[in-house]
DNA sequence: AGCACGCCGACT
DNA sequence: GTCGGCGTGCTC
């Protein structure tokens, strides 16, 4: 028997119930029930809407009339797709992140229509042994702590009756902290094992997707069934049948980047989050949560373990770490025969070209030992900004407020925000002086620099230029990891979790192009981009080099990373983010609105600025004012960071704000809401 | 978020 | 006289 009426609510920001009647059963199988998605008209026009059913009723609630409600069409899913737990985090994720129940529930779920299936990606070669290795005593301490560490049983399903964010204590949760190469990932496993064994699931997030398949790949060979995988890559129908085959309770361990965090698997005992530091873990778009604050809300209310590990966690984490929140596990030493290789920053400064001298002399030290490089550089295309010495002209983006970058092989100067591109010019539009010219330099420009330089070794670019070409960067990597290649040059793409044996030297092409950005959090990336690219060489053998090449030498976030001084770093940067009030001290909002027009952009930033007044206790407004990237693709941006000791009270603040501002909103300016933005610019 | 409704100015 | 921009508020 099923129910008269329903409950839906919709990928929309209200937050707001609407019921429907039960349409005519045509079938059992579509027969709406709670946790299944229909098409319902609504709205003013009365469109066919996907809408997701979270209550059934007997009749329409008080204050809507019988004649006011409106008929299902069509049922979409033949079992439900999500259930009461599910809600409960769409409703957390609403409250805390500030968007509508509706909004976090659709980022949570896949959106297929029709189950289709996923073929499965060749294996990776990866050096994981599918046989246990032994121990080293370290992990094995590290090993016992998590084990021992009893999840508290189950808290009773969340009531969530006011939209409050309530406070469950938290979980249990530890962090394997140590330097690459010294063995979490076997860590990881075992502890997923474990759980495995004592019947409860395991969700692993990795920060990309393509260490999704190489890890599910090691899970695979490791525990016999293979592990679920759930990433974007996917297609939308493959997506939905992994997703069936989890909630079914077919699947009990599952690897994928952030949204993994929602996978509907039964009993959850144990999150593992890889590389906690890294960025990705933060949604770009809302709803803009968190994958760590998500997974830790998620751990408490299922009574699961927090397992988190990096050679560089954020700033966050290791304040937690300090404060006895999550319990530290150190992995010191490198296993496999490797020791941490030696880094050295040189300066960049007095040299022709992007090249140094001492650089230059390892790549071909290392191609004599018949060994491979990787040369790093966070800027793609050739050149960075045009400039004019005469007339002090710079190119720059029409659309954007950001200089264009001149991608040689393309001919064109190029935005790297919208996409806006336009020939290079001859001389100085303005002037006309032939002085003007590109200054600064790109990976493309380092590639040319190489190949010049060393016409005799192979090098290839992996960068976001390249990887969408043919095989795209797979097969890249694939080529250095096999050895067709001396030197593989790329942008963050070759930084990341990747292992390649038979690299000896690392060049950081240029250090401290993070540095400047008017970012709170930017000597953390710039001091964990670089220990992570330095954690690239010599993993398995004794003589990695790494050279650092800086225009800030002495400089101590550059000179501290060289020495892999995360103690030290994490000493001054946090006195640092104490005394100027940011977190992980305070919390932060931030409002940002968008539109074609900078006065209505203008107005509106200052309406929310009047509307947040009186501030709470303790409370601060940075702003409102342009942001650092003042117009991108042509909208004008502005926007406006709450601060405050506790997120609470910034929580409050902010209902009230945005229930406010959307009445008398604008049409045309965009607001987006960040809660715990991970960067301001 | 859409989108219809209803209000004001400048056009055939 | 009406076409259409632009603010307002609703959507079961």
């Amino acid at each position: 028997m099923s129910a008269a009426y329903f409950d839906l609510i919709f990928d929309i920001p209200a937050d707001q119930m609407f019921t429907y009647r039960a349409g005519k059963q045509a079938g059992k199988k579509t027969e709406a029930a709670v946790g299944k998605r229909v098409m319902v008209p609504f709205g003013r026009g009365g469109r066919d809407t996907l809408g997701y059913i979270v209550a059934e009723r007997e009749s329409p609630p008080a204050g809507v009339a019988e004649s006011a409600v409106k008929t299902i069409r069509r049922v979409v899913d033949k079992e439900p797709v999500f259930d009461n737990r599910d809600i409960g985090i769409a409703r957390w994720m609403a409250a805390y992140y500030l968007c509508g129940t509706g909004q976090a529930l659709a980022a949570m779920i896949p959106s297929g229509r029709r189950m289709t299936s996923y073929p499965a990606l060749p294996a990776d070669s990866e050096d994981l042994a599918a046989v246990p290795l032994d121990l080293s005593g370290e992990q094995r301490a590290a090993l016992d702590a998590i084990c021992a560490g009893v999840p508290a049983p189950p808290r009773r399903a969340e009531k969530a009756a006011s939209g409050a964010v309530q406070s469950a204590g938290p979980p249990p949760m530890f962090y394997l902290y140590g330097v690459t190469g010294s063995g979490k990932t076997e860590v990881f496993l075992r502890a997923a094992e474990s759980t495995l064994k004592a019947d409860k699931s395991v969700i692993y997030l990795v920060p990309e997707i393509s260490l999704t398949h190489q890890t599910a790949d090691v899970i695979g060979r490791r525990f016999g069934g293979a592990a679920a995988t759930l990433h974007s890559g996917m297609t939308p129908g493959a997506r939905l049948a992994e997703w069936v085959r989890i909630r079914r309770g077919e699947v009990r361990i599952v690897v994928g980047p952030r949204s993994a965090i929602f996978a509907p698997v039964r009993n959850l005992g144990l999150v593992i989050i890889d590389e906690e530091h890294d960025g990705s873990y933060k949604s770009g778009s809302t709803p803009r949560y968190h994958a760590r604050q998500t997974a830790v809300r998620r751990c408490a209310v299922e009574g699961a373990l927090l397992v988190m590990g990096s050679a560089t966690p954020s700033a966050e984490a290791w304040k937690l770490m300090a404060d006895g929140a999550i319990r530290r596990l150190d992995l010191s030493r490198r296993l496999s025969g490797g020791a941490m290789p030696q880094i050295k920053a040189v300066n960049l400064a007095q040299t022709d070209g992007c090249l140094t001298r001492e650089l230059k002399e390892e790549i071909a030290a290392a191609a004599r030992a018949g060994r491979q490089s990787i040369l790093f550089l966070n800027r793609r295309g050739f050149a960075y900004f045009y400039h004019c010495p005469s007339c002090g002209y710079e190119q720059t983006c029409r659309h954007c407020s950001v200089s264009l970058t001149w991608h040689k092989s393309r001919g064109r100067a190029l935005c790297h925000y919208c996409g806006y591109s336009e020939p290079p010019p001859e001389a100085c539009p303005r002037c006309g002086s032939l002085q003007a010219g590109y200054r600064g330099f790109g990976t493309e420009m380092i590639e040319e620099e190489v190949r010049r330089t060393f016409p005799e070794l192979r090098v290839v670019r992996a960068d976001a230029d390249t990887a969408g070409k043919k095989g795209g960067l797979a097969k890249t990597l694939d080529m250095f990891r096999s050895g067709e290649v001396d030197i593989l040059l790329g942008t963050q793409m070759v930084a990341k979790g990747l292992n390649f044996p038979g690299v000896r030297l690392v060049g950081v092409i240029l250090a401290d192009t993070g540095l400047q950005l008017p970012d709170f959090r930017a000597a953390e990336r710039t001091f964990s981009l670089i220990v992570q690219v330095a954690g690239r060489a010599g993993r398995y053998f004794p003589d990695g080099k790494v050279i650092v090449q800086t225009l800030r030498m002495g400089d101590p976030v550059i000179t501290r990373s060289c020495a892999l001084d995360v103690e030290g770093f994490f000493a001054s940067e946090l006195a640092q983010r104490r005394q100027l009030n940011f977190p992980p001290y305070t919390r932060l909002i931030r409002f940002t609105v968008r539109s074609k027009d900078s006065r209505r952009a203008d107005e509106a930033i200052n309406r929310l600025a009047s509307l947040a007044l009186p501030l709470p206790p303790g409370a601060d407004m940075l702003g409102p004012a342009e942001c650092p990237l003042n117009i991108i693709a042509g909208s004008h941006r502005r926007h406006l960071i709450l601060r405050g000791p506790q997120m609470g009270a910034l929580h409050a603040a902010a209902g009230t704000l945005l229930s406010r501002y959307d009445k008398g909103r604008d049409s045309r300016v965009r607001l987006e809401v960040d809660v715990d933005p991970v960067s301001v610019l």
